[in-house]
DNA sequence: GCTATATACTTTGTTATACTATGTATTTTG
DNA sequence: CAAAATACATAGTATAACAAAGTATATAGC
């Protein structure tokens, strides 16, 4: 079979919706990069290559959708915690809407 | 607000949605390409560019997941109507499979 | 004590793909 | 007769996921 496709399309897939999952599991609870990659990865069956989530993250900064703060550990490396910003909230608003729209329609095209 | 951010995003959601899409329209119908464009539009909300779909199109008949055929028009310009292919069938079966997991988890991520 | 693994963040280069813009050609509409 | 719609095509640009590599700390096994 055509393996290399359906992978490659699975990574493409991710271009968008990664943005807005992230966005999505930051609107009720703070987290810090590698444990959005681990909940993300036990929760749902998505995983996040650690070279796609860090400039992602700087991405949303940059943008200002999301807000950053390093927290340092008794123990360990510091961490760097994430949380939404107003900006944050509206913008994923209005994806919400677009994504809802978009799944009935592809829920629409493939019964 | 951060319009642009939006737009852009949505451009990159439609990276694999779009092949997606195409694949399962076809699954029960043969179309040409602007007609798809068309169909698309009309049934759902998501706006297809001609520069997106053609070389799409293409790329999908380069995996051979697609097949082409030109018919003549009594009048006006020819078409060209494309198909699935039985590898094509396969593939888009393995891309169910991962859009209604994906669709799933971010069901449950969102509510 | 040493090594491997896990944690935690970063950066560089590559690749795939949507989009803008432009072009060709035919047909229909005002 | 000009403009818009139909129908396909291509070149160039921008974006984002990913692989791979690196830094640094902590822990578990031998």
């Amino acid at each position: 079979m055509n393996e290399t496709f359906v992978t490659n399309w699975k990574s493409q897939v991710k271009k968008g919706t990664l943005t807005f999952i992230i966005l999505n599991v930051l609107k009720n609870h703070e987290y810090y990069g590698y444990e959005l990659i681990e909940q993300i990865r036990k929760h749902t069956e998505i995983e996040i290559a650690e070279g796609t989530l860090y400039p992602l993250m700087n991405r949303l900064k940059t943008e200002e959708l999301v807000d950053s703060k390093w927290v340092e550990q008794e123990t360990g490396i510091p961490r760097k915690y994430y949380s939404l910003t107003e900006a944050g909230i509206e913008t994923l608003t209005q994806m919400n809407i677009y994504w809802e729209n978009l799944e009935k329609s592809i829920k629409k095209i493939i019964q």
